[in-house]
DNA sequence: TGAATTTCTGATTACAAAGTCAGGAATACT
DNA sequence: AGTATTCCTGACTTTGTAATCAGAAATTCA
């Protein structure tokens, strides 16, 4: 009966497919791959489980097609960053972050699923690395030893410091469950978001800046 | 054969067990308890599946026991933490720091064990507060407020800040995985372990603290 | 209208992995 | 020696889950 009212085009194709897609990127990013099954994404996009088979060859391309779903968030990153192309490394570099926590915040499946993959290695890490994090990642390493050389920025490794930013911002994102086990605290709150994002920017980046007032 | 040399005692039990814990922690904290099988985890100590059940009653509780195996080192670093009792909070929290990261280099397992089930939530994230992590947490959660109160950190919520510095410095750890793909990077190194640890505790650490030159 | 196409589903299959159990082999106890 | 106990195993059962398939329902097109 709910059935009869929701499937009133029956051809409503796209559509579904894209709930799929969204109830997939939900369940992957919450579960990881193995944990999250075709049965709950069914139940949460409201179709069987034989549809999702329809749609999606197998489970790990059902995998791929949510991950894609993130591209477009990364693309429109990369496009804000392509216009301060005229600012010096470490001002583009902070305004990476400062979109990085933005969208960390904006879609926390992204920050779970590139710490999921990023630990336990395999195909899956092989194709983000393709096709979502890799060209970043390259990207912000440059972007850091420009600094660098510039001498704004201090001499540490670029990729282990473009890592350890990422990670520092995207911790508490990541282990909201945790810090609500540990301290019953909701880290989503919004004051709670701010102060996070102070201590990303000014604090940890400023530690990393020769001169911290440069960039504030 | 192999078995008839190992086997000397046939009443072997307690080195088995440990065998089996050992291949236990090992596996789960690389693959995640769903992905890591008891087929797998009995094959790497040696012994056959049914002899997993035979000293463990199931799964979890395997989980659960590989799990203590790490309380030993949480202790250790405890009993560290309390001979330093009468120093400031701040020099307290970068010692905690400091063997934060010692341990997260000889036990990579911890780390990716929070990260996995702190992300997730669930009974095996309860488990891990009440037994590993939370204590912990907490404490430093203190120190951090003691060191806030006192004026020698900067005021942000201290259970972000807690949380925020131990993402930052088992990132690279636990992301070794991606650091290698993305980059080609071993970070497992010696000298990529020195600029990591310099980083957290001088650069990082430092932009938190008011004044920086304190405590190096 | 009626055939063809697309979308979706229930029922089923195939398989992997957890968990059970009867019994064998070594050792300890008397 | 003989019995009991501990430790371990191969074979089996059960369960959870991905994947398949024949066919139903809706829609389009001729």
């Amino acid at each position: 009966m709910a059935k009869a009212l929701a499937q009133a085009p029956a051809r409503k194709g796209p559509q579904t497919a894209i709930r799929i897609r969204e109830a997939a990127l939900e369940l992957f990013s919450r579960l990881g791959f193995e944990r999250a099954n075709m049965a709950q994404i069914a139940a949460e996009a409201g179709v069987s489980q034989a549809t999702l088979h329809y749609h999606f060859e197998d489970k790990f391309q059902l995998w791929r097609a949510a991950m894609l779903q993130l591209r477009a968030v990364i693309a429109e990153e990369e496009r804000l960053l392509e216009a301060a192309m005229d600012t010096p490394p470490e001002v583009q570099l902070r305004m990476a972050m400062r979109m990085f926590l933005q969208i960390s915040w904006r879609h926390p499946a992204l920050g779970r699923i590139v710490a999921l993959e990023g630990m336990a290695g395999g195909e899956r890490l092989e194709w983000l690395d393709a096709h979502l994090i890799g060209p970043r990642n390259r990207r912000l390493a440059e972007l850091a030893k420009a600094a660098i050389d510039s001498g704004a920025l201090k001499p540490f490794p670029a990729e282990i410091l473009i890592i350890t930013l990422q990670a520092a911002a995207a911790g508490v994102i990541n282990l909201a469950p945790m810090m609500a086990v540990s301290f019953d605290v909701d880290v989503t709150q919004a004051p709670a978001r701010a102060a996070h994002e102070r201590m990303i920017l000014d604090a940890l980046l400023g530690g990393l800046l020769t001169d911290p007032s440069a960039t504030t």
